[in-house]
DNA sequence: ACAGATCCTGCAATCGCTTGCAGGATGAGG
DNA sequence: CCTCATCCTGCAAGCGATTGCAGGATCTGT
């Protein structure tokens, strides 16, 4: 059944050559003779040679292997940039592992096991994945590379927006309108490994708040997770309450989405009765005309796979820090207050 | 800089136990005395001992690792599968390793280097991705071990739906409504590795009309990608026609969009002057009322998983086909079409 | 034709863990 | 008290590549 496993020396026998000249031919070294190169490459072709991979990461002490942790693939942001991060690491001859870390022990397990000395992957990438400082710093004292996205740490790469910028302008909207009761709907810190996204983008809706010399009240305030049902959910409380608010800014389009839901369950027209602003600018944004904070989340991958690879290719360690822009995008989900 | 590599010896000297025990106590094997564990464990934790797994792989052949090939990560389809595949066989103790597999170069490359003898993986799981019958032998016949999703071909393990079937009552609807005129808007079979699923769509629409005493006319049936700029250019097209269709079946919810877009741009209202199905039932599909047949689409990966986690335990190399269900999603998108 | 530099190539030691086999210890049964 | 099974444990031979170093071939300039 399982053909003849052709080894290196197999090879080297077929070419007339040693299995060290094979190694080096085949992975396009120099100091080897144009003619060797060609007979070696001819005859691993005729014996249809493939080299074991383990067997070389042990040697060489190298796997070629990026590892990146999202809370879930399956979410469109995680899979966004995942697919970005993807495509130029294949590029550069890296394996992508895909490990979805949901909390803070399949984080810790990931960490582990991606470390320098297990010899799983040569670099990390953290999407939407919090760590903290000490454990950053472990991680690079013992020769191991990573990069963030979506969080920041002093010790580690990262890629990230300004959130503040964003909550603010996503407000801004809002007031400028002439809003004054603004829902904020936030992501909620419940099993989520950042929290920083959300503070900081709450932090720009309360900016936003008192450079128009105003104070946001509290209770127009609901935590819920990125789900549909969730902000939906949500978003019927906040809109069911007594002094119910005239908009809503969700921290996510998806959250926004489930608003609309809500909406809709409740007879309310967007954005006739409700306004609403969200941030990513989702795929499906355009299509339900969703004012939003777009953030150019495929750039980021690309940015991330930037950053990893030069790390790598470098070797150096000293991390970089790489912040996108935020662009506020205007469709049909916002208007006036009702009278 | 660099911590000491902790090796399986110095745990074993901690241990006061040679290398061989400490790999089976390690590993939770038989034959090792309680006793004796747990000094090993003990020890190792004290050394923060962590195995190489390169070497390990090495020496025993095995990769714990499983490959999976996608077309486009990012697409939601593809993140939804890879989402669910990756929780199973994570909680089984496999690392997923994601490859984009966007042309026919890359999925040979992607063959090559998941072949049993590369030590890259222990198996594949091809997602939306075809294979010829013979490479499909070839790859088992070598021992390899694979999984299709979205694909059939009768070597290789399979999860599929019945996609006649969904072309099929996505159309029948359409009819029932009393529409005569229904527009296609197939998937491309551009660069797209995987035929079958558009040519099976068709045929379940060429099925209900012809059962209908109909035959479809030709013209009203336009390929696209499953973009949605492209689908939104080639509805442009299919309503900007002289005997334009009354309504359109999408062969994907994605398209679907594309339509809705291009109805908007045509000031055309859906259902009233248009009515539009489309298959898969997307996430976003619900919010904009799309009318669709959905195919349970995590269950898939689930199934995914569970098919090849049985084939990897098992050893077997039988393939199994496992066929889920669709069902008709109504939602608003259709109506009569107008007099 | 000769010294010295430049290029190629092969030897053999590693990389760190797994595992078949054999041997020692322990316990049960007669 | 002896025999035989049963259980643990260690020895050492791999797994299949990579790579520092040394040595031979070739070439350059004089």
């Amino acid at each position: 059944m399982t053909g003849p496993m052709v080894r290196i020396g197999d090879v080297a026998r077929a070419a007339g050559v040693s299995t060290a000249t094979v190694s080096r031919a085949l992975r396009g070294l120099p100091h080897v003779a144009p003619a060797t190169r060609q007979r070696v490459l001819t005859a691993a072709a005729e014996l249809d040679y493939r080299p074991n991979l383990p067997a070389a990461r042990l040697a060489a002490g190298t796997t070629n292997t990026i590892a990146a942790a999202v809370p879930d693939p399956a979410a469109w942001f995680n899979a966004t940039i995942v697919g970005a991060l993807g495509r130029h690491t294949t590029a550069a001859g890296y394996d992508l592992l895909l490990s979805g870390v949901a909390n803070s022990d399949e984080r810790r397990r990931f960490i582990e096991l991606n470390g320098v000395r297990s010899g799983r992957s040569d670099a990390v990438v953290l999407i939407d994945v919090a760590v903290d400082t000490e454990t950053a710093s472990d991680f690079v004292a013992q020769g191991g590379c990573a990069v963030t996205v979506g969080f920041q740490t002093s010790a580690l790469s990262s890629v990230t927006v300004d959130n503040v910028a964003a909550g603010r302008s996503a407000t801004q909207v809002l007031l400028d309108h002439g809003h004054r009761r603004i829902g904020l709907l936030s992501l909620s810190s419940g099993d989520s490994l950042n929290f920083s996204i959300p503070s900081q983008r709450a932090q720009g809706y309360a900016g936003a708040h008192s450079t128009a010399g105003m104070t946001p009240d509290p209770a127009l305030t609901v935590s819920t997770s990125n789900s549909w049902a969730e902000a939906r959910r949500a978003a019927h409380v906040l809109l069911g309450a007594p002094e119910s608010p005239t908009a809503i800014f969700a921290m996510c389009d998806e959250q926004a989405f489930g608003v609309m839901l809500a909406a809709r369950d409740l007879g309310l027209r967007i954005p006739d009765d409700l306004s609403l602003v969200g941030v990513d600018d989702h795929d499906q944004s355009r299509l339900v005309g969703l004012t939003t904070v777009r953030q150019h989340v495929a750039d980021q991958g690309v940015a991330a796979a930037e950053l990893v690879l030069h790390a790598l290719e470098s070797g150096t360690s000293a991390p970089q820090h790489t912040q996108l822009d935020t662009e506020l995008i205007v469709r049909d989900s916002v208007g006036p207050p009702r009278a």
